[in-house]
DNA sequence: AAAAATATGTCAGTCTTGTTGACTTATTTT
DNA sequence: AAAATAAGTCAACAAGACTGACATATTTTT
């Protein structure tokens, strides 16, 4: 019995021929890399991680946010974001209001610290987007949130906030 | 001793007036959830997971790129490759090639196998973006790349392929 | 009033994907 | 012959996700 051969190499390389628009598919990889970087350095500093940046990015976002509305948001299990938030809550960056008219839920503010860190962690990122837009040309900004928005999941744009800055 | 106040809870919602293109930030991260829960469905149902993705996409975009090359575009550490990579190996998708000048390389390409998972993965994600773009307006696709261009680190630029698609 | 549903919290265990440090082997360069 | 390089491997660890099960307080339904 001949032994198995080995499937063969293939040498050419995957082109925008084969699957259109790879070229945005490598992009929107590198370009997320390098966004989430930054505010990464500052969280390692302090023990946190991007979980952490996100649960509290949407708590300053919209206070008063229950935990079920975070979950929703975010996409995650109640266990996962049970360590983070308790972690926010005993840094004191966050603090539970029990909901007014039904006390089951809490509502999620955050304090001064908390919007501090926030705002901290979103500096470098608005830095590098008003950057990026300088380079490739201001005129362009509402083509490109039309573009992001277009690529979100129709059921979840409601989520976004999509308001023209500072409008 | 009176007990200590918990700090209080902040009602403002964080906007774009407090970190510019806020709404940049938040559009960034529900685009690039989507667009890789597209992918992560497909490699689920194989067992793997986004970082054998990661890995294909780049053996099929340059095939014969060697180990050290590799772990200098995804930024990881040799460890975390020999995993996943190990793992595409033994399942066919990749096979490794004794380096023809420098016999202690290792050429990395994908087999026939390997190329077609990549297509099958790179299809959502293309029709996503060609989806995005239609309802965007497709004249500012330019606009979109050059931004996203803009948006990866000047060090690494050069590693992204941006030639306009079917260049 | 009792039962069911809901919102949240928590315990215990698992998985993927990343990390570090140390070491081996083969090969090439000095 | 010695040093440097490319790759592979072992062991241990951590973050951040997961599942399933269950507890508690509260509200809604019957």
């Amino acid at each position: 019995m001949t032994p198995a051969k080995d499937a063969p190499p293939i040498a050419t390389a995957l082109s925008s021929e084969d699957a259109p628009d790879l070229n945005i598919i490598e992009l929107l990889f590198f370009a997320y890399r390098d966004f989430t970087a930054d505010p990464d350095l500052i969280l390692e500093k302090i023990g946190f991680g991007r979980a952490h940046h996100r649960v509290l990015y949407f708590i300053n976002r919209k206070p008063g946010m229950t935990v079920a509305e975070l979950l929703d948001v975010l996409k995650i299990t109640k266990q996962s974001l049970a360590r983070v938030l308790k972690q926010l809550i005993d840094t004191e960056h966050v603090v539970q209001v029990t909901g007014p008219r039904d006390r089951r839920q809490r509502e999620l503010y955050p304090t001064l610290k908390g919007r501090e860190l926030a705002l901290a962690l979103a500096r470098p990122q608005s830095r590098r987007i008003a950057q990026a837009l300088r380079e490739s040309g201001p005129e362009n900004r509402a083509a490109i949130e039309n573009f992001l928005q277009a690529m979100v999941n129709p059921a979840q744009r409601g989520q976004v906030d999509s308001s023209p800055a500072a409008g």
